[in-house]
DNA sequence: TATTATTAAGTTGTACACAATCTAATTGTG
DNA sequence: CACAATTAGATTGTGTACAACTTAATAATA
């Protein structure tokens, strides 16, 4: 057995692992700051694209996020019953739904904004390194989907 | 309203959207490969901790992987019925299981030997990139862990 | 135009994550 | 030794992820 088939199934020599690890923690860290908010951790990114956008389609949420209606449907039935959505069937289209914020929703945005200032203290690091942290793992996510 | 204001809450600025996509595609991608090993990512990593150590607590694949008992109890009775590891009480501390491998848990590793290179297949990139981006996450996973 | 194919969203079931709580065993202290 | 505190693991409940499937609406084409 050589070397590399001892060491090449070690948890911590993984990077799998590292951002798995990584991906928890972060989540980790989000939930006292969104507590205030009410949001859980993908709760508060639907609602970063809908401040960015307005009005949206289910499954454009789910292109943006990698998301299918199987976890996007009870989630958006959640931000509706806190009154910060609505969801209406397109008119031209039935089975379409238009995902728009409420004034509620809007009105959430002011507090939001505090959020990625606090997380970025949080980290300890740099916006340089931090920066550096996020091209790679954008590269790392591209060369995945290119290879499907 | 700032331009900081404005852009600060888009989506895709988000270092913490990076790498939540990022550890939502990589295990996408680890899918088809475990299916064969008829392991799902986290037991795999459980699994691989377990290849390392031949006999654990718990507790301490729970520190390992930072999970609580609420994930890995389930989840160690799934890798149980399926014939791969053993949790018999420690004679010393009744509280405490020992985590063993079974016979065909020891097996399963020589199929998992090809996994890590199929995936970094998948990735595209070179081993100096893929390490940039370990150190990176590392880094941030310790900072993070620093402030609590 | 009737029918086939496709599409958007919803539903069901399995498996994480994790908070909160519980139980039983062990340890610590008066 | 008694009893309070701590510890290990299990349980319950909520909320993701995602595969597989269903339903209803729209588009495509024979």
């Amino acid at each position: 057995m050589t070397a590399i088939t001892n060491e090449c199934l070690k948890v911590d020599k993984q990077l799998c692992f590292s951002i798995y690890k990584l991906s928890n923690a972060i989540i980790r860290s989000y939930r006292p700051l969104l507590k205030t908010l009410d949001l859980t951790y993908l709760q508060y990114i639907v609602m970063m694209v809908l401040w960015e956008h307005e009005q949206v389609t289910v499954k454009e949420i789910g292109e943006k996020l990698t998301l299918d209606s199987g976890t996007l449907t009870p989630l958006l039935k959640r931000l509706d019953a806190k009154g910060l959505i609505s969801r209406n069937r397109c008119t031209n289209d039935e089975r379409v739904r238009n995902i728009c914020l409420t004034v509620e929703g809007v009105k959430l945005r002011e507090l939001a904004l505090t959020v990625p200032e606090k997380m970025q203290c949080q980290t300890g690091m740099g916006y340089e390194e931090l920066a550096a942290v996020k091209k790679g793992c954008d590269q790392l996510l591209a060369s995945l989907n290119e290879s499907e």
